[in-house]
DNA sequence: CTGAAAGCGCTTACAG
DNA sequence: CTGAAAGCGCTTACAG
């Protein structure tokens, strides 16, 4: 592969020169840069970005953190911040935890290890030593969806308690009084979060949230399911289950399925976080939305401004209930536009 | 942040012996070596990655370019890349090239700039310049998934040939006749696969694919959406659309709601990729499954032995149908295990 | 077993 | 405008 000094040999000026025509230094003459730019043609030149940044201490990459990739909400917050990183000239490399701290850290470590200018992370925990150093010791950083309280370090996040709250008011009006809710784990942010905005909602239609109707989940599938069996199991089996993120709600409906339960008319089902599939589950889920991809837009111009000496600021913006069918809403009419005779396919008896 | 420069004067040894304990070189006397691991832990220093890179010419790294990190199948795949690259020692770096050419070679671009060690790409096109010229410059390189015909690079894919074939022997045997495809890009070997394999099938029970059942999408969800929307303009619409991926399928059942039409009994409809959101869809949909975190575990393994020097295998698994509710199967019985008066919940009337 | 030195491929004051 | 030189933080023959 073609170096620096080939190109300046080729095209007969120092490497300081290619250098200058390279990175648009205005010093070059016109000649010595068609020159210089005529070698790079020819010889398929690509500077070396390993060189580069061991030399000017930025790698132009940023370190994304996230919980859990196969989680739908992470996946396109992830993608938005790619998104957002490229427009403002950055490579973003990721790192999955897979909601272990363990993980987490050794992503943490690798990526600093490689001298990522800025890290996006979502934190799996309270803050491990490493990480809680890493902040300490002034890398920028920015928290984005879960946080670290207590760390100074700016937050993008969304507000799911208005959400929450409208999703309440929402059960309540639909005659529901035994809600229960699988809970992330207490070690994060989201986790507490949603739980206390479910309580409060209750609380202002004067509705309990005993201890049986909070089940312990780790925002991965395989614990709402445990917790929604939990459910089912009680005496009193909840009316409507409000899971705290997706991959929960897909847990809890095996749960139901597994034993022949329907949703909503045995029990009804909620999720926080709205993925495009809950259209055409069966029924549609009735979910909390966040404003995904605006998170990581947001976060990502956070942290390019913290990189570039500047504050960075912290961001919360409002998530939406999304009203469908799982908590026994009223059905809608079929169809709306058009009466059944007038539909556009018949089928066909080959 | 500390150097080895650093390391070396606390431990007052020279910068060689520093570097030689930390890459276990075995001339070290025991006693160098307990000052330098004493002065690593005192000043918490870690190695700059990329110095080391520069010196020695490798990063670690793995590069993978996806067609779309939006797309569950691809996310799963990358997953399983990252996991066992992470057990070989390797990194991964992602570039998702949202089936865009143009985004697909900024990543293959920025990876080799940033000279990753090896590139596993799912390529979105037949291949760019830049893409056919890494693989001639013996960049180690293995295609996943999608391949490009005639470049000399281990293809890891899985052959959905037997389960199209089952998947046609079921609609067949369910009564269907009318069978069309939403396909991918012809410019992909899976888009094309996908057609012909479900071309062979049909021609096997006497069946055509007239070319108005053959619809071009481009993999993402809104080519589904308007393939099925023209199916159903037909003069003798399909009655069975198969989508050859799990993001048009998704679209399909975005027009069919959109119409107020009922899968299967307006339409029935199957997919290629399978999802875990398919068992909880209305109706659960009927799906070729492939063997993905095999694959990306294969392709790590090819990549790495490339990288080695060794040849780097190619690898085809089977991909399986999964048969589900979308085609008009019969209906299962509800309770297989007990019976309604003994279901485990009633709905109390609050 | 150990250290001085060269060198990986760049960028950037410095001098001219 | 241009080049020689230093230096980023490592690793690794080479000599001892």
């Amino acid at each position: 592969m073609a170096s620096i000094k080939d190109v300046a040999s080729a095209a007969g000026v120092s490497v300081a020169t290619v250098s200058r025509v390279l990175n648009g230094h205005p010093s070059v003459s016109a000649d010595a840069r068609t020159r210089v730019l005529a070698a790079v043609e020819r010889l398929d030149y690509r500077p070396n970005a390993v060189a580069r940044s061991l030399r000017t201490d930025r790698t132009r990459t940023l370190g994304l953190v996230i919980s859990d990739v196969l989680n739908p909400y992470f996946t396109e917050l992830a993608r938005s911040v790619e998104e957002e990183a490229r427009a403002l000239g950055y490579s973003v490399v990721i790192g999955n935890a897979d909601e272990r701290p363990d993980l987490q850290d050794h992503h943490v470590q690798t990526l600093l290890d490689r001298r990522i200018d800025g890290l996006l992370v979502s934190p799996t925990d309270g803050g491990s030593p490493l990480m809680l150093e890493a902040a300490r010791a002034g890398t920028p950083m920015v928290f984005v969806d879960r946080w670290i309280p207590g760390v100074d370090v700016p937050v993008v996040r969304s507000d799911g308690r208005a959400a929450v709250r409208d999703l309440v008011a929402h059960l309540h009006g639909l005659g529901h009084r035994r809600l229960a809710i699988i809970a992330g784990p207490a070690a994060t942010t989201t986790g507490r979060e949603r739980v206390q905005a479910f309580r409060e909602a209750l609380a202002a239609y004067g509705l309990d949230l005993p201890d049986a109707y909070i089940g312990q989940g780790d925002f991965q599938a395989e614990s709402g399911r445990r917790v929604t069996e939990g459910f089912l199991d009680l005496p009193e089996p909840p009316e409507v289950v409000f899971a705290a993120d997706n991959l929960m709600a897909l847990g809890a409906l095996d749960a139901l399925r597994a034993r022949g339960l329907r949703v909503p008319e045995d029990v009804g089902l909620a999720a926080f976080d709205d993925i495009r599939w809950f259209v055409h589950t069966d029924p549609p889920i009735t979910a909390v939305a966040q404003p995904t991809a605006d998170l990581g837009r947001a976060a990502v111009r956070a942290l390019v401004d913290r990189i570039g000496g500047r504050p960075g600021e912290s961001v919360t913006l409002p998530a939406r209930l999304v009203v469908r069918r799982s908590c026994g809403e009223p059905a809608p009419e079929r169809f709306p536009h058009r009466s059944p005779a007038q539909s556009p396919v018949r089928r066909s008896t080959s």
